[in-house]
DNA sequence: ATGGGTGCAAAGGTTTTGCACTCCG
DNA sequence: CGGAGTGCAAAACCTTTGCACCCAT
């Protein structure tokens, strides 16, 4: 059962790690509930903010995300061009995934939904002793108009 | 049926490319067939170079990996750590791949041999119509000893 | 001989860090 | 209040680039 990401997740994230829940903290997952779906760089969240006006430094854009990171509230990932994006994660850790699918031709990242990892996870598991607790896959070819 | 890796490809496959065979990217591509199945990074491989007394400038370290990749004789992977790095790839394009596992806590990789994700491959091209033409899967966990 | 390749150093881009100041709990 | 969190600028990295020189073809 998935949990619903709200600010109320986010303090209790915060206060269940001894951390402080700061307005800083609150507008960076506030960018990412206003752009479901987008992977976000910190510069792309840091950009998203000033145009809101919201006075925020680009280091303390770093370490929120890092932090969002570790509390699971955001996903880390590379798409290998040279920065590192996020994405609301699946709260849930037995949740269904969705892979990630760069288009060499035009950039678009396109999702897909899947459950075929867990299974190669539990297979991984059984046969080498590997407990697996996150995974990034990330397939690149042609989507259907470029190709 | 897999071809093995050699000079001989290097040589073969720059000639196709107009490319030429120097001594750094021969000396660069030797680092990898002594050091098989390790991910090297660029700055891994300047370092194994220098060791060897072998004289070749970091950037071109880098020009060489990037080349290597391109003619599909390394690999480029991003593992989040901070760099790109590679190994030797399958050489052939339908041969069944090798995932990698790191090790949250020795930071160890380890690898998986499996045939699965060509079967997710498939899939999303029918569903969707996204032709795939490379991947990267990272699984992040506890190997058998941290867990 | 000639144009691609190399080495060096400088520049570029992303992320981290030191430190004084701020403000949440 | 006190210490975690912030902002700024500097530093630390990794990678790319400009340019003069070199050397495979």
């Amino acid at each position: 059962m998935s949990e619903k990401l709200t600010m109320d997740v986010l303090k209790q994230r915060l206060q269940a790690n001894k951390h402080k829940l700061t307005t800083q903290r609150r507008t960076v997952l506030n960018v990412f509930i206003e752009h479901p779906g987008e992977h976000l760089s910190a510069e792309d969240v840091y950009g998203l903010l000033r145009e809101q006006s919201q006075d925020i430094g680009l280091a303390t854009v770093y370490r929120s995300l890092d932090l969002l990171a570790e509390l699971g509230i955001l996903q880390k990932m590379e798409f290998g061009d040279g920065c590192s994006r996020y994405e609301v994660g699946t709260m849930a850790p037995d949740e269904h995934q969705h892979h990630h699918m760069i288009c060499l031709k035009c950039k678009k990242v396109f999702e897909f939904q899947d459950d075929l990892l867990d299974k190669l996870e539990k297979d991984i598991f059984k046969k080498s002793g590997f407990r697996i607790v996150d995974h990034q896959a990330i397939f690149y070819g042609y989507c259907k108009k470029c190709q």
